[in-house]
DNA sequence: GGTGGCGGATGACAGATGTCATACCCCGCA
DNA sequence: TGCGGGGTATGACATCTGTCATCCGCCACC
């Protein structure tokens, strides 16, 4: 190799981020040249540091690092995508392909496969546990519209119908019937289960 | 200093664990001399490596962290506790506690006090964020009784009524007398509700 | 120019859920 | 000995939820 491989490591939790970057920081031939906190963030942090790999957590506050994938995808679409998450749900390995990943980790992976990953996306491979591959072209396509989905995520507190009608400027009715058709989508019995099923395929 | 502090891991992600494992190993005077990845692994690691400090997860296969805390506690009272944790609920706090923790600490502190967290439990300190103690004494004690507890954990994933007063041998009048009061306790207006709140105090 | 999907709404109905009063048993504590 | 709390149960009642049929408007696609 020629030079260092430049890594933005983007995660919420300072602990795991910084425990991930001496991990990094134990290879030769990998720098981690930035760190952030938040989704928002790593666009501005790609931009400012002549990142190679950015290493996206995707639960994060600010934005999901699926949406931030994809805006680093769209802006500087030579810098090369690894997302990692606590969750193998298939929904979101489907949505980080389709926001331009070449890398798709979890994080119960052994530590190796990080750095492997990193590499490996480098020279110009995609990284992705076939488990879990097949997993989600077996589950195929999120069958539930946009609007089913806000009201499943506003469902997801205990939210009463009338609140949810409230929330979302809706009729009471109209949040039932979407609530029901998402409820019949999903085969299962009440609102509790169709929320959990959502959550469980990343579909939410 | 006269030898280095022998250290045991306990938390399911390998990748977290291992990479928390590069970050101790920084540390000149620490070494980690075993990791596992399940809580009722714990207490054979424990009695196999002559451990200093055992720094457990708190949601963990096997069992929690707490439990495997108690447990070690229990058998090797010499043994220093650190429980660490993603979720900062006040109620986990409490219980660590009364399992005999010497320390608790949440994933989002920075990384340097995980070291000086080690090092401070084996000088005989406790480690307690106090704005994350303030909250657990302004709290108050969990106030459902353990029969409100399980019917609410047994409801947690959206099973019917019916259903519940199946598994937990109850009258389906019990079990909404259960409910009912619990959601009473807590202040809300239905079980979903009332399963988020309990689940966010710690209190499941 | 018709067909179908999505967003949105209404009304009716059955079944699930939440509340309340009441009752019984058992146990610990005063 | 009595009282209170927890565990369990029943019945009645009001409300919330889930289903279904039906309707309207809009837009895309054949």
């Amino acid at each position: 190799m020629t030079s260092t491989i430049r890594v933005l490591l983007a995660e919420d939790q300072s602990m795991v981020r910084e425990a991930l970057a001496a991990l990094l920081g134990l290879e030769d031939d990998i720098e981690v040249v930035a760190q952030v906190a938040r989704g928002d963030e790593v666009l501005g942090a790609v931009a400012a540091h002549d990142v190679d790999v950015a290493l996206l957590d995707i639960e994060m506050p600010g934005c999901t690092g699926i949406e931030a994938a994809a805006r680093v995808h769209r802006d500087f679409p030579r810098v090369k995508l690894v997302v990692l998450t606590t969750f193998g749900r298939p929904g979101y390995l489907r949505s980080a392909m389709e926001a331009g990943a070449d890398a798709f980790l979890v994080k119960d992976a052994p530590a190796a496969q990080l750095a492997a990953a990193v590499r490996k996306v480098l020279a110009g491979e995609r990284v992705i546990d076939p488990t879990l591959a097949a997993a989600a072209l077996a589950e195929g396509a999120n069958p539930l519209t946009e609007r089913e989905r806000e009201v499943l995520r506003a469902a997801a507190d205990g939210s009463t119908n009338a609140e949810l009608a409230k929330a979302l400027h809706l009729s009471q009715g109209t949040v039932r019937n979407y609530l029901s058709t998402a409820i019949q989508k999903l085969a299962v019995r009440n609102r509790a289960e169709a929320v959990r099923a959502a959550r469980e395929k990343g579909w939410l």
